[in-house]
DNA sequence: GCATATAGTCTCTTTTTGAGACTTGCTCTT
DNA sequence: AAGAGCAAGTCTCAAAAAGAGACTATATGC
């Protein structure tokens, strides 16, 4: 189903599911290290029921730091992720909401949260009896 | 579809497409933690054909230190998705493999890889807009 | 007039990651 | 027989990333 190597503009490069991983131009890394950050699936998750705002998200997340915060959003903004709006309120408020590209993202991330709840089990176990041989 | 809020153990605390997000005992946070690494999926994929040894991961993935690959596959073999094998060969050579858990996630991350494949054009082209108002 | 809220930024400390030298015993080359 | 190379790592030090939390400015409620 996938070979090791493969040639990609002259160059031998190894091959991982038929996408060719050159460390320069691989989709799938370039994707995977802007939602693998720590925060970042958990964001795009938070804004599935809908817009919210900063604060509200920080209330939501209580671990997340607000420089964290601040640079995640950033990010998934430049990657499309999702939309940022300013209301002229007085405070301003600053409104975070999915695009189509993060939605699309979010179907993905639905199936890794049932994958998690369904094996959650079988990787405790997993951990467990790994530790107690240390 | 899903509440912002739950109960659980008593306390308030959010919830993210049905699954509670306390912070102590998340599985998702859990999985996502260890599967969410710079290299772990990578890894993961990189095993898809087939057991490979330490060397061979290293030639693999060229831009991977020996500390992190020790590092990620201690913590895969933690968490049960790879199994770890020692041939008493001289010098012994060391086998990496999926278990059944790591290949059911393999499942899941395929379809990461498609969909990265699929939607990574739209990525660059939101980061070209966003960096250009800069 | 005091506390609270808005959306952040700034600085400082701690944690993670990366680069690469080093290990030990064996085989292959010259 | 000397030297190089490979196996699977560990160890140390430097660089990058993340976390904690003080601080900004304006405005509203009490």
């Amino acid at each position: 189903m996938t070979k090791l190597t493969g040639d990609l503009k002259g160059k031998r490069v190894a091959m991982v599911c038929g996408v060719p991983m050159d460390v320069e131009n691989c989709p799938v890394r370039d994707v995977m290290d802007n939602i693998g950050g720590k925060w970042n699936s958990l964001m795009i998750l938070s804004l599935a029921d809908g817009a919210l705002r900063f604060s509200q998200l920080r209330r939501l997340i209580p671990d997340i730091s607000q420089r964290m915060l601040t640079q995640t959003l950033r990010d998934l903004q430049r990657d499309g992720y999702i939309h940022r709006t300013v209301y002229p309120t007085q405070p301003p408020s600053v409104e975070y909401a999915l695009t189509d590209l993060g939605r699309s993202l979010l179907g993905l991330l639905k199936h890794f949260v049932d994958w998690s709840v369904e094996n959650h089990g079988a990787i405790r176990s997993a951990r467990e009896e790994y530790d107690a041989e240390a």
